[in-house]
DNA sequence: TCTGGGGTCCTAGGACCC
DNA sequence: TCTGGGGTCCTAGGACCC
């Protein structure tokens, strides 16, 4: 194992085998809080956390500086301003944050094609075909490294090894702004003294019944017989473990997936109990949904609500409609009756969501949807009616020469940046 | 301390079909 | 007439990840 850190930002061939490590997770650090410190310079090696001071916000980054404080992602941010009260509180600015995002995946595509983007901040990346132009996995790693700073003035961390799971843990334990090579033939020797937590798909509750087993590390998964886990949490989380725990993991590099739903939810700022709020609220949504289903040239089979009461209990209600839609009135309508059905009359709401399952292609759904006697679908889906009737090529047409430069007019789903 | 918003995947029961 | 097992779809809830 070798590790490389920001100060030492020669990778000396030779000093670690890198042979077959050939899988690269890089992560960037810090994100959202480093982005922000890129526009607020005099605020750096100071304690910063991204989140909304008021309401019911948590955590979506902090320095290193707050971290030192307890501070972590997902905290509330009142409990993070209790932990750290000299930090410096910023809201999120989302549009910033993708904007730096397609700026470092574009440099892990120069480096090569097989790029996975895992997160807005985060990629694997299969290097073994860039050995002749650039050099071995850990040379591209920290060439990488290098551009994203040169070009972004932001740090990541790259975690290399022969399989997603190891590489994966690796960056974590590179970071901050390092490169950590784990050698194929390392590969349990590293994985087996960290915690059962550092396992993929070990959150808090499987981490319990774990430990009602009397297995703490990574290698006590690994010397316990595959029936027992699969007793303990599952048919599919054992065995997935049991794989991962003997460092196999067969996942290869995907850089193309369609998105399987879309949604979008809200707390309140104040539990709501006056139904019609509600319901404005799910209309607002259910929009909101459509305009993205639209976007991605998709339609959905099935809508589900999402409500959560002021005692934190959820619950969720879908349906299938007969036939796919990207409507924002009809996902609302199917939503509404869910709303219904649950009936919320009198108590006090925290949350409310819509999401949309089922995607299908567009085009499937748009002839059952085609009504000419319904005004208000001609008016919601102009594009889709426009089709209807004169076919896929001239709406193309139309609608390039209406959106410049769009390059999504011809309905095809583009995966998510 | 009081818990966001975006997702994916798994489990389990019941309906239905063969 | 009674019984069985597999496969798929739908629904609800929950764990997990970033």
């Amino acid at each position: 194992m070798s590790r490389q850190d920001g100060s030492a930002r020669q990778v000396t061939r030779g000093d670690v085998d890198d042979t077959g490590a050939s899988i690269l997770h890089i992560d960037m650090d810090a994100f959202f809080a480093s982005v922000e410190l890129l526009d607020h310079p005099e605020l750096r090696g100071k304690p910063v956390i991204i989140g909304n001071p008021e309401g019911r916000s948590v955590v979506t980054s902090a320095t290193y500086e707050a971290r030192r404080f307890g501070v972590t992602a997902a905290m509330p941010v009142s409990k993070a301003i209790r932990l750290c009260p000299q930090a410096t509180i910023l809201p999120p600015h989302h549009q910033r944050y993708t904007e730096y995002s397609r700026q470092v995946m574009a440099i892990f595509r120069d480096a090569t094609p097989l790029v996975e983007p895992l997160s807005i901040d985060e990629a694997f990346l299969d290097v073994s075909g860039a050995r002749r132009l650039i050099g071995s996995p850990a040379v591209v790693g920290q060439h990488i490294r290098e551009r994203v700073h040169r070009e972004t003035g932001l740090t990541c961390s790259v975690g290399a090894a022969a399989t997603k799971f190891v590489a994966k843990v690796a960056s974590g334990r590179a970071k901050p702004d390092g490169l950590l090579v784990i050698p194929p033939a390392e590969t349990l020797a590293f994985l087996h003294p960290l915690p059962i937590r550092a396992l993929w798909g070990v959150g808090a509750k499987t981490e319990e019944s774990l430990q009602r087993l009397g297995l703490s590390t990574v290698g006590d998964v690994a010397d316990t017989p595959l029936a027992t886990l699969t007793r303990a949490v599952g048919e599919a989380t054992g065995v997935k473990l049991h794989e991962l725990s003997h460092g196999r993991d067969a996942r290869r590099i995907v850089t193309a997936t369609s998105e399987k739903s879309i949604g979008h939810e809200v707390t309140f700022d104040v539990d709501v109990t006056d139904p019609a709020r509600v319901r404005l609220e799910l209309l607002r949504l259910a929009d909101q949904v459509a305009v993205r289903l639209r976007k991605s040239g998709a339609s959905a089979r099935t809508v589900a609500i999402k409500v959560r009461f002021e005692d934190f209990t959820t619950v969720t209600r879908s349906r299938t409609f007969a036939e796919p839609t990207n409507v924002g009135r009809r996902l609302f309508e199917g939503a509404n009756e869910l709303l219904t059905v649950l009936g919320i009359d009198g108590r006090a709401i925290r949350l409310i969501g819509v999401r949309a399952e089922q995607l299908t292609d567009e085009q499937d759904a748009v002839a059952a949807l085609w009504d000419p006697d319904e005004e208000w679908r001609e008016a919601e889906t102009t594009i889709d009616s426009l089709r209807a009737r004169f076919g896929g090529q001239a709406v193309r047409r139309a609608s390039l020469l209406g959106r410049k430069g769009n390059d999504t007019a011809g309905g095809t789903r583009a995966p998510a940046p």
